[in-house]
RNA sequence: GCGAAAGUAGCUCAGUUGGUAGAGCACAACCUUGCCAAGGUUGGGGUCGCGAGUUCGAGUCUCGUCUUUCGCUCCA
């Protein structure tokens, strides 16, 4: 009962959230007028600026702050021959089938393996095998029927019903495809990225030799994938179109686990640095391991909705280098002058979600408080960003619209504006245009009044605390610069 | 994909046994005011998610559909 009461509640702070996130600007249902297209989202104004401050400061922190790391930025469609060596052809269509009386789906793998394991505990060793051999047969050749006819002969029962009910064997592919060729009947099917690595990967040569990289080196990128989720929920956190940030670490064989090691607690730090709480944030290790991988972890956020994947760091090894020199037919082997040996690198994978980052900057800054006291007592709703990631560094406004004090406050804005994404206001109670800004995020509201007159200060205000101070308006340059650099967070990382 | 709940103005909601849509906040203009969502006047904004059906008449009743949330399910 305390867990339901808990979990209305965590569900009541997503809501609010999304709400606000829909209410400021930061993030709208896609083509909402239509009433929306599942699991797509849009970025709004505010959202956008979020969003690309996000990004720079993880390119930033991924590109330059390492002198053996680069960015690149491959292309969303690839050839189609990338995904069979990638595994996603395979790996990522699923047949699938449902039981009608208890509603369960399974993986028709999965159900039809289960029941190997029964044959094989029952002392059946050679019907075990033979169904084995026979769902691998239909497998290859994506005999879906035959497959359904399988289950049936073998009077495989779903485990919730005990029901042999069962609906025809689906095929989900997880990847999206398109056609690319304006005449149709030769035209070649394509797929739109479900993941970034693989533009990397099939560009380790050209990186390596135009940039003359040694290993250990890495290769960055920043780019939207797309996969064709059965079911996306939770907000942006699921989406069928989405933003990775991807770094893959290339590395000598057999020194892997230490650099897998290395970037797990870097990139922890990363998000630590960004001002998330360290008791929200915690490692999730991979019992069972995909198959390109010996070692992975998780790096979770304690979201509204529990405890939840934001960036995954994976220890691939040379899967798929290999497999690329099988399909291409090309090397993709590299020299070590100071080994004296040719190999394929090992590769440490570091991928993060932009718009999961993004949903956790938008949690963690989503603060209400009770301000005043006795009969002034109210609630206060703000959104507390690192000033470096606030989509508005400063808002600047006049006390009043009278007295010249607009004309002044124009001039603040016009300079400011060259180096800050600053804002100017001159409408309404100074109240109400203080509020407006601190349900955006915005740190900093200079305020122009009549002393500004006689001695050219003007008040800050500070959204966290709402203590003001009186500053020169020649120090603001250098107060906002300050605060909103990457620096702090980039010397935290050294 | 299955089950449950919800959908009325930008937001939060009201709307009687079925009788031509309302409030507060927000928004725009003007006046007054000037340091934490101020007051006044005026104004704009809704084919009640969409589509059928029943009815003289549907926001209200019935069916379908879409979207969202929750629970299953799935998740490189």
């Amino acid at each position: 009962m305390a867990e339901k009461e808990k979990n209305q509640i965590e569900n009541a702070t997503l809501k609010k959230i999304i709400s606000h996130a829909k209410e400021y600007g930061f993030v709208f249902p896609s083509s909402e007028i239509y009433d929306g297209l599942q699991a797509v989202y849009d970025y709004g104004q505010y959202g956008v600026e979020l969003k690309n401050n996000l990004k720079s400061l993880w390119w930033k922190t991924m590109t330059h702050f390492y002198e053996n790391i680069v960015g690149i930025d491959a292309a969303i469609f690839m050839h189609p021959t990338t995904w069979k060596a990638s595994g996603h052809v395979d790996g990522f269509s699923d047949p699938m089938i449902d039981n009608k009386d208890s509603k369960k789906r399974y993986r028709v793998d999965h159900l039809i393996e289960a029941h190997i394991e029964t044959l094989k505990d029952l002392g059946q060793k050679d019907k075990a095998q033979e169904v084995e051999d026979k769902m691998n047969a239909l497998i290859k050749e994506d005999n879906l029927a035959g497959l359904r006819e399988l289950i049936i002969d073998e009077k495989i029962k779903c485990q919730v019903s005990g029901t042999s009910n069962w609906t025809e064997v689906r095929q989900f592919n997880l990847m999206f495809s398109t056609k690319v060729g304006s005449v149709a009947e030769e035209a070649e099917t394509i797929y739109l990225r479900p993941e970034t690595a693989q533009g990397i990967f099939v560009n380790f040569l050209n990186v390596q030799k135009s940039g003359r990289m040694k290993v250990p080196f890495g290769i960055a990128q920043i780019g939207k994938a797309f996969r064709n989720e059965i079911v996306a929920r939770q907000f942006i956190f699921r989406m069928r179109e989405f933003e990775q940030m991807e770094m893959q670490f290339f590395v000598r064989p057999g020194t892997e686990i230490e650099w897998y090691n290395t970037w797990k607690e870097a990139r922890k730090a990363w998000h630590l640095a960004l001002g998330i709480p360290a008791d929200k944030i915690k490692f999730h290790d991979h019992e069972k391991l995909a198959h390109y991988a010996n070692a992975a972890v998780d790096i979770e956020y304690e979201f509204p909705f529990g405890f939840k994947e934001i960036e995954g760091i994976h220890s691939r090894t040379d899967f798929d280098l290999k497999n690329h020199q099988q399909y291409s037919g090309k090397k993709q082997q590299y020299f070590d002058t100071e080994i004296n040996q040719n190999y394929i690198p090992y590769v440490v994978e570091t991928s993060v979600g932009a718009d999961r980052t993004f949903l956790v900057q938008l949690c963690n800054a989503y603060t209400e408080e009770v301000v005043g006291e006795g009969e002034n007592q109210k609630e206060r709703v703000y959104l507390k960003f690192h000033p470096a990631l606030a989509p508005i560094k400063a808002a600047i406004f006049p006390l009043t619209k009278k007295d010249g004090l607009p004309e002044i406050a124009q001039k603040i804005y016009q300079d400011l504006k060259i180096d800050f994404n600053v804002f100017y206001e001159e409408k309404d109670a100074i109240g109400k245009r203080y509020t407006r800004q601190d349900l955006i995020g915005t740190p900093f509201c200079i305020v122009v009044d009549h002393q500004t007159l006689e001695d050219n200060t003007v008040t800050v205000r500070y959204r966290d605390t709402l203590a003001q101070e009186r500053v020169q308006i020649s120090e603001l340059q250098d107060i906002i610069a300050k605060a909103t650099s990457f620096r702090g967070i980039l010397e935290q990382l050294k």
